[in-house]
DNA sequence: TTCTAAATAGGAATTATTATCTTTACGGAG
DNA sequence: CTCCGTAAAGATAATAATTCCTATTTAGAA
């Protein structure tokens, strides 16, 4: 995953750098979708010379090229996602935890619903399932 | 509807004031979900005494208490939204142009769908569509 | 009318993010 | 392998949005 990460760098002709790969380490490390400010304290004990600015240069790399999608919460805190399959979150606004959540039989219920009624005036490139409640554990 | 939003805040138990009534006022009028610059600008042409802290407390305060919701946009922008039926939102990401969409029955379906698939550990309490996409006009 | 809790004004402080400018180092060419 | 040009990183200043603080005001109940 590390490879496929270096791999797509290329692709996009970045250039893999120690710190990309770190920043996206950590990302990967910290699951459940850190916030910048999760990311910059984690690389700060683990490689102390990245600076911040660096870690938000590159994020709105990663995001521009669609290695990483920008995930917002209600309260208006950005967080990384490093999964770029179609996924919805669940969100809970108490604890703030979110949790992916796939499931393609949705996906399919909605697009085709969409296929049969269209949206007047307005062409579809995505859409998107905010779902917030409580977690039971 | 004026009167309606005075109601509603003695309802709430709040106090009706000039500044909690202009802003509402300016959300309706700015329409189109304005952000809380939106808002403060407007205030500060029509009500030039409005503090910049007071509107961001009244808007708190009406989120709170279920007069006013807040809308996300991609870019991370809060905007606020008087309606609060049980609508989505169509948003194009290019002008930021957000429109409310309605549509009964592609609620139903989903709630339907929730109802048969639960969400294993998960209590839904609201599901909210963002829609991406273009306009044509 | 009086009183008190709630709300506002005004500005300082905080927080998150972006910009700038210099230095460094990735990775292609030789 | 070394060198070079350019993209990227470092450090810090600047900006923007929002929150905090405290004295003052005011809505509305008694």
């Amino acid at each position: 995953m590390n490879i496929g990460f270096r791999e797509k760098l290329q692709e996009k002709g970045l250039k893999v750098t120690p710190q990309r790969v770190a920043i996206f380490e950590a990302i990967l490390k910290l699951d459940n979708h850190p916030t910048a400010d999760d990311i910059i304290s984690f690389i700060k004990t683990n490689h102390p010379n990245i600076s911040v600015g660096t870690v938000y240069k590159v994020l709105d790399t990663l995001v521009e090229n669609n290695l990483l999608k920008k995930v917002k919460t209600e309260k208006d805190i950005m967080r990384y996602d490093p999964l770029l399959s179609n996924h919805n979150h669940l969100y809970c606004a108490e604890t703030e935890r979110i949790e992916d959540f796939e499931d393609e039989k949705l996906n399919e219920l909605i697009s085709d619903y969409f296929k049969k009624n269209k949206i007047k005036n307005f062409k579809i490139q995505d859409i998107k399932l905010q779902i917030t409640g409580k977690f039971n554990n």
